[in-house]
DNA sequence: GAATTACTATGACAATTGTCATGTAAAAAA
DNA sequence: TTTTTTACATGACAATTGTCATAGTAATTC
C-alpha cells in the first residue's frame, strides 16, 4: 500500500530523511502522473505549488529564448525532484519541464514540502544541498559556455550522456535527444551540431548509427573538451 | 558594543531572521577584515569553514579557466553573504572571491550558521532562498550566454551594472570594472569588449570618459539587449 | 620627473559559428 | 502503400568573434 516506502525517489532525493510517519503522510499526499514523451509537467510561467518526483524516464529543464530556440538547462533522471527551486521562491517555474522520454512521476504539495522543512532538520539541509549542487553545476555550465569552443562544448555534453545515462545493449547514448536538443543543451544552432557530430564520425570520436550516436573513444573526447 | 545589530547585513541578508540572543552569539564570534581593492577573500580550492558577510564595498566571484582568461561569475554588494554554497556542500570553494572595490567583510564560522539553520526555521529558510535566487539568476545567465551575442550581453551587462551598483555625482558607473573583468562577465574577449564599448560610444549610448563609462541611453540598449 | 607597468584602443586577419538553401532519409499519417 | 511530415545532413556564404600586432594613454614606481 504504502509506495513510496521502495520508491527510488525516497532513496536518492532529499526525500531519504524522512521517518516512518513522513513517509506515511508522503504517500497519502502525493499523486502520480504519466507523462509520455515530448509532454509537458508544467510549463514555464506556471504556478506549481508543490514539487515533482521522478519515479522512472528522463526529462529536460528549459527555456525558449527570444530568438525561439528551447535552451535545455538541466536534464533530469530518476531520483530527482523537479521545481525546487521556484516553489521555494514563491515563483512561477522559471523553466519548462518537459518529458524527453516516457515518464512516471510523483506530486507533492507545497503545504507537504513545507512541513517537512520545518520539522525535520536532516530533510532541510539534504533539500538545500541539492540546490547548491544544482547552482554548482549551472555556474560550471556558465563557464564552461563562455569560455569553451562549440566543439569542446559538445565533447563535454556527450561524455556527460554517456556517463550520467549511460549505454543501451548496441553501445549507444541511452537517453536519445534528437539533434536541436543537443544543441539546445550546448547553445549553438542545430547546424552546426549537426555539422561537429559528422566530424567527431569522421574522427572515429563517435559512431552515427542512423539517429543513434556511439561513443567510441572517451580519451580523445575528454582531451577535446579541456 | 554589539555591532551586528545595526549592521546592513543583518537588514538584508538571512541573517534578518535572526533573534536577539542569536545576534549576540554571531556578534561574539564573528571576526571583520578589510579586504583592499584586487585583494582575495578566499580562494577556489580553499576551505573557507564558515560565510563571509559583505559589509561594505564590492566582490567579485570568479573562475581561472583553462585558457587563463578569468569569468566573473557573480558580483557581490554589501549585504550579501559569500561563500554559502561551499559551506553547505561541505566541499572546497568553487569560485575565488576578490575585492573590485575596497571591502569590509566579517566572518561567521560554519558552527554557527549550522546552529542558526537548525533552530530557525525562518533563518533557514531565507538562506535557502537567497541559494535559489542565485540559482534563478545562474540559469538566466547561461540561456543569456547560450543565445544571444556578445553585443546583447553587453548592453545588458551595463544596464544591470546601472541598476544594482547606480552612479557616481559625474552619471559614470560607480563599480568600477577593468575592460577585462567587463569582458569577463559577458565572456568574450577584452579586445572585443572594448570595440563594442567604442561602437556604443559612437552611438551614443554611451560615452566613455576615460576609463569611465556614462550610460546615456537606457531606452536603446535595453532595445539592442532583447 | 623619468621610467616602468598596466590599461585602453584599433587595425588586420583568421577562425568559429550562424543562416539560408537544398537534398535525403526516416517516421508518421492518410 | 503512398503521402506527408519530421529529422538529419551538407554546401555556400555571411556575420560574429577571437587572436596577434601595435600604439597611445594613464597610473605607479623609482
Amino acid at each position: 500500500m504504502n509506495k513510496c516506502d521502495q520508491c527510488i525517489v525516497r532513496q536518492l532525493s532529499s526525500l531519504k530523511a524522512l521517518n516512518k510517519e513522513e513517509v506515511v503522510k508522503l504517500a497519502n499526499s502525493k499523486k502520480t502522473y504519466t507523462i509520455k514523451k515530448g509532454e509537458a509537467i508544467f510549463e514555464e510561467g506556471e504556478i506549481t505549488n508543490g514539487v515533482f518526483c521522478v519515479k522512472d524516464g528522463v526529462g529536460k529543464l528549459s527555456k525558449l529564448s527570444a530568438n525561439g530556440k528551447d535552451q535545455i538547462v538541466k536534464l533530469v533522471k530518476s531520483g530527482e525532484l523537479l521545481g525546487q527551486r521556484s516553489m521555494i521562491s514563491n515563483e512561477p517555474a522559471n523553466l519548462s519541464a518537459k518529458a524527453v522520454a516516457d515518464m512516471e512521476v510523483c506530486f507533492i504539495p507545497k503545504s507537504e514540502i513545507i512541513d517537512f522543512f520545518n520539522n525535520n532538520n536532516q530533510f532541510s539541509m539534504n533539500l538545500m544541498q541539492s540546490i547548491c549542487e544544482d547552482l554548482k553545476e549551472s555556474d560550471n555550465d556558465k563557464i564552461a559556455l563562455a569560455q569553451k569552443t562549440v566543439k569542446q562544448r559538445l565533447a563535454e555534453t556527450l561524455l556527460y550522456l554517456h556517463d550520467v545515462f549511460g549505454e543501451d545493449a548496441d553501445k549507444s547514448l541511452r537517453v536519445h535527444l534528437t539533434r536541436e536538443e543537443l544543441a539546445g543543451m550546448i547553445g549553438t544552432a542545430t547546424e552546426s551540431c549537426i555539422r561537429l557530430l559528422s566530424d567527431f564520425n569522421k574522427l572515429e570520436l563517435i559512431e552515427l548509427v542512423g539517429k543513434k550516436i556511439v561513443i567510441k573513444d572517451i580519451k580523445a573526447l575528454k582531451k577535446l573538451a579541456e
